[in-house]
Parts: C-alpha cells; structure tokens; sequence
DNA sequence: TTTATAACTAAACAATCGTTTAGTTATGGA
DNA sequence: TCCATAACTAAACGATTGTTTAGTTATAAA
C-alpha cells in the first residue's frame, strides 16, 4: 500500500451537495468544487469520476440530509396532521439563513433537458417516486381513504409538494404557509 | 443612409424565445442563437446587445405568445370557471408535440440565481406580478369573495399556477388534471 | 531501510463560452 | 455615379469549461 487520503470522501461531498443546492448543476463549475470541496481536482475525479459523478453522489447525501424530516414523516400516524407538518418542516430545512434554496431535487429536474444525463435523470424520478410512496404510506393513515383515494392524493401531494419546493424560492413566508393551508383544505 | 437588414428583429425573437423556452438559458449558447435565429453573431450584438439582450427581448415575446391564453382569461367573467379553464390551457400551451416546456418564466426563475442579471430578475418578478392580478381580477367576480378573500386566493392561485409550470416538465395528463381539480376543490 | 504505489500539486489539454473586430458587400442620398 | 455608412462574413479574442497528465510526496509492506 501506500499514502493515505486526506479527505473524507462523505465529507467532502456534503460541501459539494451544498454548492450545487445554492448555485445549481450548470452554474457550478470544478473549479468551484476544488475551492468548496479544498480538494484538487485531481482527488475529484479520482474519487468520483467526473462532475456528474460528484452530482450523482450530491444527490445521495441530500436524500440523507433530507431524512431528518422524511423519519419524522414516517414515523407520524395521524395521516392528513402529519403530511401538513412534513410540508411547513420542508420550509424550515430548504432555509439557509436568508437564502431560499429551494428542493436540490426539484431544482434539477427544473433545470436538466432532454438530453441531460440518463443516470441523473434516474436518480431523479427515483427520488420523487420514494417520496411520493411516503406520501402515500401516511395518507393510508386515513382510514376513510379507499386504495384510489389514496392514489388519487399521493399524486396531488407530490405535484403540490414539487410546485412548493418551486416556489419557495420566489414567494415569501406568508404566501408559502396559505398555500399549504389551501392545499389540505382539499383534501 | 445604408444597406438594409436582412432580417426581422421580431421574428428572429421569436425563434429565440422558442431555444430559450426548449433549452433554458444556461444551456443556450449563442451560438445555438445564431443557428436557430438564422443570422450572425454580429447581428445578433448589434440588434440586441449582448445573451442577456436577446433574452430580456425573449422574456417579452413570450408574454405576447402567452397573450393567446391570458386575453381569454381576461375576457372570461365566470369567476373560477374561467380560472379553472386558464389552467388547462395553460397545460396546452406549454405542449409542443410530445415536448413538455414548461413556463419560459418559471423556467429561468428556477434556473437564475441571486447574483444574476437584475434587469432579468425584475423582469420575472414584473411578469408573475401581472399574471397575478389577472387572477385577481377574475377572483372578484365571484360576488361572495371580500377584499381579503380575493388577495388570499390569489396568492394561493400564483403559486399553484408556478407549481403547475414546474411540474408540467415532469408529471403525466392524469396527473396534472387531477392536480388541477384538486386546486380548485378548495377555492 | 528500501521500494512500490497511492495521493498529492500544478500545469496543461482541447473545446466552448460570450464578445469584439477587421474586412467586405450592398444601398439610399448627394 | 459616387460616396458615406449600415449590415454583412468570418475569424479571432481572452476567459473559462470539464478533464487529463507529468512530476512530486508520503506511506504501508518487504
């Protein structure tokens, strides 16, 4: 064998998932991710291959940042209760400081195209799918709900949450909490 | 007096508008501008300025097309019916072929960050301003809305209008009506 | 202590970015 | 008809993109 790395690759991505959430995937170049990272570019892509590799791996640590309100979702069982709070706590966690960053996922899907590529792409529909399959798990809490209800509003919830992540990055506080006021008046 | 320009500044906008609308504005490049507007770069600078001149131009073209969708909305004096109708439309209007293109407005606000073009940013904010008091202006014809019912419901229907443009890039028909029946449930 | 090799630094790579410029062509007014 | 000049073409600009590579340093195993 022989030297040791300096860096902790789990480490070194969180700094990097961080970027890409407050600058994007385009805007954020390699030379941005050495400063961030304070890695050379060399121990980059030796680590992750390539810009899309450090992406790929961003967005693995944002679904992990992201389970400190996804548990608390899962764990509720008071259906309908639960999914409002889960919403208002996305709020809280895309707020960084004074800065509204916004969903790292929705963020990409809003900015990748056509031709973006096919494993980011994945990952995203992925990431949505699982979301929406937790959506679904709390609304079976209702027992009100028949199996296409919950269907039904699963795939309300999850455009309504996609549109949310949206707009949380343009719309103000008192705006965001009517909207999800109004969006389980209807459910 | 000189020779004549070849072309139609409004008419090559109009082509602009349109990659700008397919590929946002990152990953357009001028010189996909150039092949797509059908002249050169030189021209390009001297009508427009600079990428940011051409979008801006764009940005204001895209407001005239989106015309066909919002003169029915404002001509319409059925209250949510017309409303309701305005989402569906706008759902047709985003479509090209099989293409989802979403809203070239939510689009670059999802795209831009803080340390864009302010000129870009302000435009935006003025254009979601005044989709919102069209919304507004139809919310108050239905005569049992107060003043403050109406402000309320028209924050609540930006934001799903934004929601929508968003996820009308990612999610299915059947999705998106249901979506859009669900958002008037609670109206 | 030597040695093989992984991890480092720093410079360079070709390609592309938005923008400018030098040189040519066409045209309305004199 | 000639000329001033706007509009054209095409090449180049420096900066930056993502990626690679040549050379140096450190360390685990022999």
């Amino acid at each position: 064998m022989a030297r040791k790395k300096e860096y902790i690759e789990a480490e070194v991505i969180e700094k990097a998932m961080a970027l890409f959430w407050r600058n994007g995937y385009e805007t954020t170049s390699m030379q941005m991710l050495e400063k961030e990272m304070g890695i050379n570019k060399f121990s980059i892509y030796s680590s992750f291959g390539n810009k899309d590799g450090v992406f790929i791996e961003s967005l693995k640590c944002y679904k992990q940042k992201l389970k400190q309100i996804t548990d608390k979702l899962n764990a509720s069982s008071n259906g309908i209760i639960g999914l409002r709070q889960y919403f208002y706590d996305f709020i809280e966690f895309s707020k960084d400081a004074t800065l509204r960053k916004g969903c790292l996922v929705t963020n990409s899907a809003n900015e990748l195209h056509e031709d973006a590529n096919p494993k980011i792409k994945e990952e995203l529909s992925k990431f949505t799918n699982n979301i929406r399959g937790l959506l679904a798990h709390n609304l079976q809490q209702e027992r009100h709900f028949n199996v296409s209800d919950v269907e039904e509003k699963a795939d309300y919830l999850i455009i309504s949450m996609f549109g949310l992540a949206s707009a949380s990055r343009v719309f103000n506080d008192a705006q965001l909490n009517n909207y999800i006021e109004n969006i389980f008046k209807s459910i």
